[in-house]
DNA sequence: TCTGTAGGCGTTTTT
DNA sequence: CGCCTACAGA
């Protein structure tokens, strides 16, 4: 194949980046600068022109919608030639490599994946056989610590070796159970994915150079998103032939709250000497007012290393910016614009998108949608793979392959209700723990001893169900065993008993899971492990699927998503909204500048996600818990350069009679507090019973009773329309009248 | 043991 | 506000 064919149409400096195939290199790739067409071209032109065999070639991504994307530009460069590169996420590449090997650790290679809630058992299960309280330790909080401990590669007796203090030395200890726990029932946790790989490689070089002769150039994108043991596997992996090339931008960093460390990418000069670098400043999507306003935002941040994008993109729009009076204007006024372009302009709906900080404000916009009946699709927020009916399911498959998956069994066993509660469970666990058994092993022993005589024929009949479905796994395919556990379990039944619209929409669910088993099964057909059935394929990959990976860009529908989720895509109309001090920056990424220099970026990525249009909202009032809340505008948009934007409205308050008021100013009572919100109430307002008043919501009334003062207090008001409702003064924004 | 309801609590972002 | 858990009653 000719070099000229793959290089045709690359500026100098993504040719460069191709063409250098040997030695450590390091891609400083802006936003929009074809980070993604140099990773392909670079993997053809390292197959097609270098003659290595595909086979030789690893390349890792984050997502597996960014790696299915690679996969499907380097086969329109290649064709069938690019099959045989090991192209994947950081876990599934790991999940391949222990399914090999993991028995060199002791382990049994038939391991399960544990999502966050099977996790979050687990944790509970840990603080359970300790004597502790769930609630005086927050099983989430110490989730959080364990899997931080897991970023950065340790083990429960480094942590332990490490720990601060007492309290971090307790948690140590719980995580060496947590461990052992995760051990018995032959399962992992996400990061365990990571990190048992870069053990097995530590602790089996042997294993390690076997890889690493077989993957003679690695690559990997979004470097700047690595953590600590991603930065390890990375290296070992590269360690001998040092063909290693990586791709990020240190201003798109944005999971260092998942343990994602800056410093690999800054560093890399240094970690590989004789490294070489090359700076792609050369932005391809957006217009230059965009461009500038994203870049004059971060150059906020002190600790970046200096780069400057350009476009050839003349002209453009200035930004927007809309500040509403509330969510819900705020969502008409994107709503109002989105169906204008659409009528006016004829722009598919699929060219807008709306981001935001948290899932959470997704809501108003959603509901607005609905009203003016716009297609739309939502990414990330409730995932279909963790939905309650579709994870009930897979955990009596997850059980028929692994009987040590305790969290599936304690899912199912009583789902549905077949009359085998809690005192039962509790019973099992205990003689389950005594005897050293898996969950399902120790009750099909328990119904044996006396005192399991009483359950006996109601385990058995959990029990038949489970050898049913084992005996289905041999001879039927993959959604067809869905759909037979799906009857065998009784469970359509029992949702066509319950006759609500959630059950029917629960059952939809279910056929949508048979449906895309069916796809996988078709899929997957020609390239069948002997040594793994289709089962347990089957969930490794609905394991390490997200939201995002089955996102497909339609054309015809508006998209919803988080500022994270949208990393690594594009859209001509962007809708930055919420742009609020406490929202974005978000609250809790105040208490240190690392967390603010974090947020900054987060807008950075959002503002280039746009090619033409960008517009920012901001809402005075929200409604946040069901309660309201004032707060200003985010701090980064007074960064972006006056002469770039256009203000298009001021809001403005309804004003009607005189406020509620509180004289203090509320104390902010912790790092969570929105203390924006407006404190009214205590006796200056002159609330007093007899007093009339008006309430957004409820209407007119008369306060029955005034109860506790200052912060906390609530008034019982008998409305005209609405009946009695105790309010919190500070809330209710009420009114005098 | 099951079912309904009251109360408490939470939201940052995700492979 | 809405979800989940804990608890009370059947």
């Amino acid at each position: 194949m000719l070099a000229e064919t793959i290089t045709e149409g690359l500026n100098p400096e993504q040719k460069r980046a191709v063409e250098t195939t040997e030695g450590p290199l390091l891609v400083l790739a802006g936003a929009g600068s074809g980070k993604t067409r140099v990773l392909t071209h670079r993997i053809a032109y390292l197959i097609g022109v270098c003659g290595i065999p595909a086979e030789s070639i690893l390349a890792v991504t984050f997502t597996n919608k960014a790696a299915g994307e690679m996969r499907e530009r380097v086969e329109k460069l290649l064709g069938p030639g690019a099959d045989g590169i090991a192209l994947g996420t950081f876990h599934s590449v790991c999940v391949r490599i222990l399914r090999r090997d993991i028995h060199h650790l002791q382990r049994d290679r038939g391991f399960v994946i544990y999502d966050d809630a099977d996790s979050l058992g687990v944790v509970k299960e840990t603080l359970r056989r300790h004597d502790m309280d769930p609630k005086v330790h927050d099983p989430r909080r110490l989730r959080w610590r364990f899997d931080q401990w897991k970023n950065q590669g340790l083990l429960p007796d480094q942590a332990r070796a490490d720990a601060a203090d007492i309290e971090e030395e307790q948690s140590a200890d719980l995580y060496a159970t947590y461990q052992k726990l995760l051990f018995d029932a032959n399962a992992l946790d996400f990061g365990d994915i990571l990190l048992q790989t870069v053990q097995l490689f530590e602790r089996f070089p042997r294993i390690l150079e076997y890889y690493q002769r077989r993957w003679q150039y690695v690559l990997v994108d979004e470097y700047q998103d690595t953590n600590r043991v991603q930065y390890q596997l990375v290296r070992q992996l590269a360690e001998g032939h040092r063909n290693i090339a990586v791709v990020g931008d240190p201003d798109q960093s944005i999971y260092a709250w998942r343990g994602a460390d800056v410093r690999n990418i800054l560093d890399f000069e240094e970690d590989y000497e004789d490294a070489r670098s090359i700076k792609l400043e050369r932005n391809y999507r957006s217009t230059q007012p965009i461009l500038s306003a994203a870049t004059a935002v971060v150059k906020n941040n002190l600790d970046r290393p200096d780069k400057t994008l350009f476009t050839d993109h003349d002209g453009g729009d200035p930004i927007r910016y809309y500040e509403a009076f509330d969510d819900r204007d705020e969502a008409a006024f994107v709503i109002g614009r989105i169906e204008r372009a659409h009528r006016e302009e004829d722009m598919p709906y699929g060219h807008a998108a709306i981001l935001y900080r948290t899932n959470a404000q997704s809501r108003s916009f959603e509901e607005r949608l609905l009203e003016y009946d716009i297609p739309y699709t939502i990414v990330g927020g409730q995932r279909f793979y963790e939905r309650a009916e579709v994870k009930d399911v897979l955990a009596y498959l997850r059980l028929v392959v692994n009987p040590a998956d305790n969290q599936a069994f304690l899912r199912i066993v009583n789902k549905p209700t077949r009359g085998i509660g809690k005192t039962t469970i509790e019973r099992v666990q205990v003689f389950a723990q005594r005897e050293g058994l898996p969950l399902v092993t120790a009750l099909g022993q328990y119904v044996d001893t006396p005192e399991g005589q009483r359950v006996r024929a109601k385990a058995g009949r959990f029990l038949s169900i489970m050898s049913d479905l084992a005996q289905a796994r041999e001879r039927q395919p993959i959604h067809e065993l869905i759909s037979h556990a799906l009857h065998a379990t009784g469970y359509l039944e029992a949702l066509a008993k319950e006759g609500t619209p959630e059950a029917e929409s629960r059952v939809d669910n279910l056929k949508e899971l048979v449906t895309s088993a069916e796809d996988f099964h078709v899929a997957n057909q020609d390239d069948l492990d002997p040594d793994r059935g289709e089962l347990e394929l089957y969930l490794d990959q609905v394991a390490l699927i997200s939201d995002l990976d089955s996102y497909e860009d339609r054309n015809d529908r508006v998209s919803l998503m988080t500022v994270h989720s949208a990393k690594g895509l594009e859209f001509p109309l962007v809708f930055l909204v919420g742009l609020e001090e406490r929202i974005f920056p978000h609250a809790s990424s105040m208490r240190d500048d690392g967390g603010i220099e974090e947020e900054r970026r987060l807008c950075y990525v959002a503002m280039t996600r746009a090619m033409r249009h960008l517009f920012i909202t901001s809402a005075n009032e929200r409604r946040r818990f069901g309660e309201h809340h004032y707060q200003s505008p985010s701090r980064f948009l007074a960064e972006v350069p006056e002469e770039l934007i256009e203000v298009l409205s001021e809001a403005r308050r309804p004003s009607r009679g005189q406020r509620v008021r509180q004289a203090e100013p509320a104390p902010v009572r912790d790092g969570y507090d929105y203390s924006y919100s407006q404190d009214m109430g205590g006796e200056e307002g002159g609330v007093a019973k007899g007093t009339r008043v008006r309430h957004p919501v409820f209407g007119l009334g008369e306060v029955l009773a005034v109860m506790g003062d200052g912060l906390n207090q609530k008034l019982k008001i008998k409305f005209e329309r609405a009946g009695v409702k105790t309010v919190m003064v500070r809330y209710a924004n009420l009114e005098l009248v």
